[in-house]
DNA sequence: CCTTGTCAATACGCAACCGTATGGTTTTCT
DNA sequence: AGAAAACCATACGGTTGCGTATTGACAAGG
């Protein structure tokens, strides 16, 4: 008989239910949350456990990484292409990234990690996917390569520093409609000529 | 006679060598570089110097980041309040908080460790001052208080998240002549109305 | 039934740091 | 010089995390 694929039927556990936790972790207290033990501790097992799924702890955080490349990264910019308009688009990112507070928290404890040596590439990435993305909206406004790659930067640079003050402070940021608000605010910001 | 104040004489340190090797040390790895028995061993000494000079590892943490606090957050404004026409004191702070890359450096480290207990309320504090500072020159260009705000977080924003993305991936940005093209663009976009 | 494969507990050894306790060595003051 | 204070070394105990090795429990298939 087929065997149901993700059911936990027993105590047992497979190498998705550790990647699950190291992503929540990461999310909740970031990159020094996924340490072997704690982890263990929290999911009811020991490490016995852990180093017959995983060989180390950086393959588990590769791991978690490579799922939020995937999730993040990728997914995120691909459903925007639908639409047509490059500044419908732009606002659409804007509204939609500044909302989501799962996605918030992770973006949020994957670039506070950003130095470490097995985080960083992913940052990098998708920092170059982000800022080509944006580079290519105003692209489609119709500004010439040179100014485009420069809102660009300017564009993801906002929303890399929106998310860092908001962690940090979250009084100090609009919340809530306040947000919507500012999201709109920051969309008519950043276009360039918009009236 | 008078004792020559500051001056290092022997080979006995003081708490202020501490604090120095902390903030260098700080700036250089981060956060966790500031650990009393590598500190110790930079020095050439032991952690029973580190003990007379500093109850714990978190009074150096908080007395580095005090010094912290005064150099960058209170003395970077305050030099800027000369400058009076509010469109000029914007890019003066951009271009100059741009180039000066032992401050971009600090500013980071200091930032990424923004979670961090003892880090925490310093960062706030100096977000706050930098957002209202932004505030008050939007203010005096003739903006109401909700946009001044606005504009001001969205300024302040792309300051943190241009370290960021600066410190992650030196290549995806502009260096050298280019990053002043940049901070002259960035000032540029950051002012309402300015034809 | 009994073997094989999967998953987990236990028990180590190792490294990095924190903080304390205690005693030793310089300065400095008187 | 002699006492007091400033500064440092040594040695210790405690914590937390990584990774390994060995053994045990339990399921599925021959």
């Amino acid at each position: 008989m087929a065997r149901d694929t993700g059911r936990k039927k027993a105590d047992r556990l497979s190498a998705e239910d550790w990647l699950d936790a190291a992503l929540t972790v990461l999310s909740d207290v970031g990159l020094s949350g996924i340490a072997v033990e704690p982890l263990a501790r929290r999911l009811g097992v020991t490490k016995g456990s852990f180093y017959w799924h995983f060989g180390s702890r950086d393959d588990l955080v590769e791991a978690a990484l490579r799922h939020w490349e995937e999730r993040s990264t990728s997914a995120r910019f691909a459903e925007l292409d639908e639409v047509e308009d490059p500044r419908d688009r732009l606002r659409a990112l804007l509204t939609r990234a500044m909302e989501d507070d799962a996605t918030l928290s992770l973006d949020f404890a994957v670039q506070v990690a950003a130095e470490d040596p097995v985080i960083n590439p992913f940052v990098r990435r998708a920092d170059r996917v982000a800022v080509d993305w944006f580079t290519g909206v105003y692209r489609e406004m119709g500004l010439p390569d040179d100014d485009a790659r420069s809102w660009a930067l300017l564009a993801h640079s906002a929303y890399v520093g929106f998310l860092r003050i908001l962690r940090t402070d979250p009084v100090c940021v609009p919340g809530g409609m306040e947000r919507r608000r500012h999201a709109e605010f920051v969309y008519r910001a950043l276009v360039p000529d918009d009236g």
